[in-house]
DNA sequence: TATAATTAGTGACTAGGGGTCATTAAAGAG
DNA sequence: CTCTTTAATGACCCCTAGTCACTAATTATA
């Protein structure tokens, strides 16, 4: 009997189109602005409804989250596979992630939103999804690491794991502070942000290059 | 007549102990769960009185970060005048900011939950002093690079305050992912937050090195 | 000192949004 | 055709940011 098949479809059908929604919605409102009426509105729906598929609010933006989450991990496989180096691997990654924020300003923008709450809260719905995103990024990032360290092109006294960490913090700082201040920091210092992505790019470069000075220590 | 100097006196005295209340407040509550009610009634007025000295919930807020904006540039000037060559300057900038983190965790958390949200809204209030003080703190970095450029101990090719500003971000991406995914980590991969921060200072002091690889090109 | 004017403070009230639930409509089973 | 199950609804509740007509206190004036 495929009647039950077709209602889960129809269901997970029901519930891309309130995502679709919601993101037009809460994208060009603003999350604060936006509400759950007015996405009930763009879906056609009654506000009830949305709760029928979406626990709150919340969930329901992480939803759209952990949408941008996969485009950009879908950047980074690809990334990966374009270059062999591992030096490489790690510098398209870096671009990879630029050019998602280049592209999809609106995933970026909510994706940083929601970087600052506190992440363990309530790891029930698309928050663990989200997580269990995360961790995958995480790792591709620390298997480019890893190939570089492996292939000699990046020095080998680095931990993959924890560089890949740092990086993948160090590039969403710079991402945020574009996001947030680049407006300010072009009138303020005349400074395109593309400059700092430049800069990062260049900093990252010597800090990984294995023909460093011998490093004071090393990680660990 | 020194009667208008002291009502002066008085409201600031007010100004200052709405501002302790709220920070009570906020700092237990979280800022989503804190009400502006909870903050009259810990200062012991009337909700009404708030929004005499402040503008909405969020000018309060900004009032509190302002705080904590000075507290981190107070501590960024000693860490300047700790030393002498200026790549130590940069360090010590940057010691003085995980310093920051751990002493003053609850400002970390208000600062960066706010670092996230548009900047430029709205530069009444708060906001705009909250501008000048970052741009304080940008200028305090790009003095201290600077000094390193001509004192030899960082190299020569990059701008300053270009640098200053990717390092700020940098900082700050590494003290956010620790805030948020701190915990995770250290479930997930094992590793302490601390290693990500001495991961962070390796990757820099490579990456400022004058005595590194030619650099590709270096910033601009 | 009595009175007017100014300033500080109040708290009931409004507006608006998140989330719920008793009810209705539709679909499928027997 | 009737009964059961599932989907959807929207009126409703509750909470909170923000307002404003009013009261109290302080200072200036007569």
């Amino acid at each position: 009997m495929g009647i039950p098949e077709r209602r889960e479809r129809e269901k997970e059908r029901r519930r891309v189109d309130i995502i679709d929604a919601a993101e037009k919605v809460f994208f060009s409102k603003g999350i604060g602005q936006a509400t759950m009426h007015d996405v009930a509105e763009a879906a056609e729906l009654s506000k009830g409804t949305l709760y029928l598929y979406f626990k709150n609010k919340e969930d329901l933006y992480l939803a759209i989250i952990l949408r941008g989450m996969a485009i950009l991990q879908a950047g980074f496989e690809a990334a990966v596979k374009s270059t062999e180096k591992g030096i490489d691997k790690v510098a398209a990654i870096g671009r990879a992630y630029f050019d998602f924020c280049d592209n999809h300003p609106d995933y970026v923008n909510a994706m940083l939103h929601y970087e600052s709450r506190d992440a363990a809260a309530d790891p029930s719905g698309y928050a663990s999804e989200c997580n269990a995103q995360g961790k995958d990024i995480t790792a591709t990032c620390a298997r480019a690491v890893q190939s570089g360290i492996e292939d000699g092109s990046i020095r080998g006294d680095v931990d993959p794991v924890r560089t890949a960490l740092t990086l993948w913090g160090l590039s969403t700082g710079v991402v945020q502070i574009i996001a947030t201040k680049g407006e300010m920091i072009k009138e303020l210092h005349g400074i395109d942000p593309q400059d700092l992505t430049e800069t990062f790019f260049d900093l990252i470069n010597r800090a990984l290059n294995p023909d460093g000075p011998a490093g004071r220590g090393g990680t660990r």
